[in-house]
RNA sequence: GGUCCCGUGGUGAAGUCUGGAGUUCACGCCGGCCUGUCAAGCCGGAGGUCGCGGGUUCAAAUCCCGUCGGGACCGCCA
């Protein structure tokens, strides 16, 4: 049907009779015996001169024949990769009339999101999401052979598996041959890929599909992509090195440029420094922990186990509404309120609280944040926890830059704790999932957990997260492959023998016969995408996302399913709640 | 579970704070003119339940209450 691609032609084929087919993104006429009219491809653009064009509109579908041409010198367009040349007396086969968009696909004004989703079949003909899923295409084929080429060993793993009430909530699939029974859709391979070390694969990897029924975000969706892999015997920084390669290749892929080595940082100093697990490095305003300038303070709101600051250079031009913004934001965070201080040209201060603090307290605060005329000192006196939680999201607010703006910042965060909390009923919660090797340093702490349980949360764990531009990519651990040390864990997590056998028998069984040492990793290919084509939001990188509340303008899934489904399956709907 | 922002011809915005005739701008659409445009140009035209419901008022896009939809974030996401 066609000889050509539009965005193909060049000056090379000027001569030739040509064939292309494609969609009239623009006409011009110019009168009765003239018109343009550009046709677009997915490779691009080519201006074809027509006769008579008055009944072909936008979006028509056509077949064009002629004779490609150089244009004349005062007509070339470098604007267009095809510029130089058109299809002169053109003969056009209309293949498919269109009625007028719903929107326009000329990228001029930006359209309404919803309206983008709901005719997504459009919006796919756009320069931007055509860019957008090609890039996609390329970085999962670049992980495809990042990861061919170090020898693993592409396996897929079951959609419809047991449900189990850790980690997120499941999506669940009722049985029809087992009434009153559920599959749930897998929010990892994890379970499957540590059977597949035991199993001798030895090097596992996926790109899998993956399901959590939480709310939705900017970078997140229920449904998405993940590089899953797993590895036998070895440790953390092999892992790293895999995973750092294959993100490399794909970085390369759209970019051009490999990054750099990605650099490490423990969890204890990505929080210190940037109050967060999943720091955004492309910039400064760090945390500094003034805690010792008042250890001896008459401010009570400053008596706190953890005070940190931040200093934002030739800050203090703010007005007082921002600050009151801020600091009203800085109590829906969980803070108990925010301190922030102003600079004056000679040391002087202006803060609604300078005069609860001593002179010496003010000095040796400025200079611990090395702040001078101009600048403004935000303050945080709480627990340790909440105080870099609450100034690291703070530092976003003030210093985040756009998403395409400050490069790409990878980072590994290392080491991170193996619980984050204790729960009301004395037991701890993991940090990450049940199956994180501790920090081999850190075994014993285990041992004296049974006199006083808060030193676990010193317990470092063998887990790592790689990070871009405070996006969380993935993670990873070392795990456990020793039935003691895991069944010590379940103890100490206070799932019983009976419990952990029925949720996780059959990994435990399979750990009787053999496991090797094993870790590995998963990082979010959306996110990564998202970020390498400067999109902010995944959805941008989906072909056919979900909106916020989960409903799919297309589709309008979900819907009600008739009560012979529901019959079929043994349901019976609630009445709804109201 | 919570906080905040948005909703005005097909699309995007202004108008809303400070109530006074559906007003404006750009794009698109339809018709006409036009033989070198490429954001073509010129002339003309059509197109609206100001998301929805209620209230206040002589009068509501505008103020108040509720609700729906979209988005950003906190919680949540082992």
């Amino acid at each position: 049907m066609r000889t050509d691609y539009c965005g193909r032609l060049s000056s090379d084929d000027i001569g030739r009779t040509v064939t292309v087919c494609g969609w009239v993104s623009k006409r011009r006429e110019h009168g009765e015996h003239l018109a343009f009219v550009d046709l677009r491809d997915r490779t691009g653009i080519v201006q074809c001169v027509v006769d008579h064009a008055h009944d072909i509109r936008s979006e028509y579908v056509l077949a064009v024949t002629g004779t490609v041409r150089e244009r004349p010198p005062e007509t070339v367009n470098d604007e267009l990769a095809t510029g130089a040349i058109e299809i002169g007396e053109a003969t056009v086969e209309i293949l498919s009339q269109a009625d007028p968009t719903p929107f326009q696909l000329s990228g001029r004004v930006e359209v309404d999101e919803t309206i983008r989703i709901r005719h997504r079949y459009l919006d796919l003909r756009t320069d931007r999401m055509q860019r957008n899923l090609r890039s996609r295409a390329l970085v999962n084929s670049a992980i495809r052979r990042a990861m061919d080429a170090q020898e693993f060993v592409e396996i897929e793993t079951p959609m419809l598996i047991a449900s189990t009430p850790e980690g997120a909530r499941d999506f669940v699939v009722p049985s029809r041959l087992n009434p009153g029974s559920f599959y749930a859709l897998p929010q990892s391979p994890q379970l499957f890929k540590q059977l597949c070390m035991v199993g001798g694969i030895d090097r596992y990897y996926q790109i899998a599909r993956c399901m959590r029924d939480e709310d939705l975000r900017a970078d997140r969706q229920f449904e998405f992509s993940q590089l899953d892999m797993e590895m036998s015997f070895v440790d953390g920084p092999d892992v790293r090195s895999v995973v750092s390669q294959a993100v490399g290749e794909a970085t390369e892929a759209i970019t051009g440029q490999k990054p750099k080595d990605i650099p490490e940082i423990s969890w204890r100093e990505a929080m210190n420094r940037y109050g967060s697990d999943k720091p955004d490095t492309r910039f400064g305003l760090e945390l500094v922990d003034v805690t010792d300038v008042f250890s001896e303070t008459d401010f009570n709101a400053f008596k706190a186990p953890c005070i940190k600051g931040i200093k934002v250079e030739s800050g203090s031009d703010i007005g007082r509404n921002q600050l009151d913004q801020l600091t009203d934001k800085a109590k829906t965070w969980g803070a108990k309120g925010l301190v922030w201080i102003k600079v004056g040209a000679s040391g002087e201060v202006t803060s609604p609280v300078a005069k609860f603090m001593s002179e010496t307290e003010i000095g040796d605060l400025l200079e611990k944040l090395n702040a001078v005329d101009g600048d403004i000192c935000y303050l945080i006196a709480d627990d340790w926890k909440r105080a870099v939680h609450v100034l690291g999201l703070l530092r976003l607010e003030l210093g985040k830059p756009p998403v395409n703006e400050g490069g790409l910042h990878f980072l590994w965060v290392i080491d991170f704790p193996l619980f984050e909390d204790i729960d009301d009923a004395g037991n701890p919660v993991p940090a990450h999932h049940p199956f994180t090797m501790p920090h081999p340093d850190d075994l014993e702490l285990l041992e004296t957990a049974d006199k006083d349980p808060s030193v676990l949360l010193d317990v470092r764990s063998q887990a790592y997260d790689l990070v871009l531009n405070g996006w969380e990519l993935g993670s990873g651990s070392v795990r456990i492959h020793r039935r003691d040390i895991q069944q010590q864990i379940f103890d100490l997590l206070g799932i019983n023998e009976d419990e952990s056998q029925k949720k996780f028998g059959f990994l435990m069984d399979a750990f009787r016969y053999g496991a090797p040492p094993h870790a590995g990793f998963a990082f979010g290919i959306d996110r990564l995408v998202a970020l390498l084509v400067g999109e902010e939001n995944i959805r941008e990188v989906i072909a056919f996302p979900k909106s916020q509340s989960g409903t799919d303008p297309l589709t309008e899934a979900p819907t009600p399913i008739d009560a012979k489904q529901l019959d079929e399956l043994g349901l019976r709907l609630l009445p709804p709640v109201n």
